[in-house]
RNA sequence: GUGGGCGUAGCUCAAUUGGCAGAGCACUGGACUGUGGCUCCGGGGGUUGUGGGUUCAAGCCCCAUCGCCCACCCCA
């Protein structure tokens, strides 16, 4: 057998019992994020094209060449989501939440898409599961969020990871250290990897983020933008970090963490999961934005977020996916019987208990199906039953075996365990 | 977009100098007429990724192409 359809390159199913993870992933975090107040929002997948060249930046990879974008049949230019924030805020602005009391927080789920060149822990359709807190422009809430994420991962059952924690400075002093960047750079461009010299052209903040030993040498005494923030971005900052000692929150501090996306103001952060992770192992980041909200049309709102990456997620967790739990087999015999198995999964189905049906063949066949997709029991019905009503029953994890009448069975095996 | 690795059954892999495409696991049936697991026996499953070339003969050699994986770029 051949299929005659396959997936697109860097798109994948999610089966069982990996979907049972997710489940799992989605519903603590919900639980968590509920609890610092966030509420779900769910945006479009689809947008206007110009809503992501304006917030991630017409200059970055995402953008330039990584969206999937395309006319519709009206003759729009509209793109599949390479990210969350965008929407979010369009939405927020588009529905007046400003004038809601803040802060506003919002947490989503869904898919996004790059087009880009699949590796470990990257496709083209991969899900994002993130929180946006809108209004407050207080370092502690910068603190909240990130305690929240910890929290959150912890409560997934992560372990190993690293939070590291930077400030990219504000519209007012990141110019300046990107001008005192080129100048220490621009003496050594011979020296940088083709990339750099590249990077020295449209993003110097990104040399400070190459992998190539050369370049990591000659950047050793390169400026630190922490020495360029203005006062009021140190001082963001160094809030930021005082609320997090205090809650005793572990992190590193990295001068040279620089974010992809061109909303970013001060605060960025990044959270990188440890071994069995590939190259990408960033399975959370964020920061704050606090310019974005009024670029696309609201007031001048102070604004954070961050976005964890499921796949990643559940790639750390690989293993810890749940079987499903035991579950009650009825075999039949006959075509009576299998009337009778199905008025009985049906009771025990609206009791909350799994039930598989055998389906014919020999009760020797059912009984080993019936071990095979690990039946905690099995309850039979053939002729002597149907006949006596009474029925059998047989505890497959010990072997011991029992009978009784419809309601015996019912009140035995009714509760979901 | 760039570089490297790999494509044989659902999975893991064999197949000698080019000479009948195989094994284990999994699935399925039976041995055991209504009682699973263990054992034994049987069965279904393949255009050897695809297309071309060389050859009496190609899983194997050559060319092309597609797919997957890993890394770069970039990023969750």
């Amino acid at each position: 057998m051949r299929p005659r359809f396959t997936a697109l390159k860097g798109v994948a199913d999610v089966l069982p019992p990996e979907t049972s993870l997710w489940r799992k992933i989605e519903n603590a975090a919900a639980g968590v994020m509920g609890a610092y107040g966030y509420d779900e929002i769910i945006p479009p997948v689809i947008e206007q094209t110009g809503l992501f060249l304006r917030s991630i930046g017409d200059s970055s990879d995402i953008v330039a060449k990584e969206m999937y974008t395309f006319t519709d049949k009206g003759g729009r230019s509209v793109s599949l989501r390479p990210e969350g924030t965008a929407s979010i805020v369009r939405a927020y602005v588009e529905h007046n939440l400003p004038v809601r009391p803040a802060p506003q927080k919002f947490f989503y789920f869904g898919p996004m898409f790059r087009y880009e060149r699949p590796q470990k822990g990257r496709q083209r359709q991969f899900y994002q599961l993130g929180a946006e807190c809108f209004g407050i422009a207080d370092p502690g809430v910068d603190a909240e969020m990130i305690t929240m994420l910890l929290t959150l991962l912890d409560r997934i059952g992560l372990k190993g990871l690293s939070l590291e924690l930077n400030s990219i400075g504000c519209k007012e002093c990141r110019p300046a250290f990107k001008e005192r960047l080129k100048g220490f750079f621009g003496p050594h461009l011979n020296e940088l990897c083709p990339d750099c010299q590249r990077r020295h052209e449209q993003n110097p903040l990104r040399i400070l983020d190459c992998k190539v030993e050369r370049c990591i040498e000659i950047r050793k005494n390169a400026p630190l933008i922490s020495e360029t923030l203005c006062q009021d971005c140190k001082d963001h900052f160094s809030g930021l970090l005082g609320y997090l000692d205090a809650m005793g929150a572990a992190y590193v501090l990295n001068p040279h963490m620089v974010r992809g996306l061109d909303y970013y103001t001060r605060t960025v952060f990044e959270v990188k999961g440890g071994a069995g992770l590939g190259a990408q192992n960033a399975v959370a980041a964020g920061g704050r934005y606090d310019l974005l909200v009024s670029e696309f049309g609201g007031p001048d709102t102070p604004a954070i977020g961050f976005a964890m990456g499921m796949e990643r997620l559940a790639g750390l967790l690989q293993g810890e996916a749940a079987v499903p739990g035991p579950v009650l087999f009825i075999a039949s015999m006959g075509k009576e019987a299998a009337v009778e198995a199905l008025r009985m999964a049906a009771r025990l189905r609206d009791g909350g208990t799994r039930v598989e049906l055998g389906w014919g063949g020999s009760l020797k066949s059912q009984l080993r199906r019936a071990d095979k997709i690990n039946a905690g029991n099995v309850v039979i019905i053939g002729e002597e039953e149907l006949m006596s009503g009474r029925f059998k029953w047989k505890d497959m994890r010990d072997g011991s075996s029992g009978e009784g009448g419809r309601e015996d069975i019912f009140k035995q095996f009714s509760q979901a365990k």
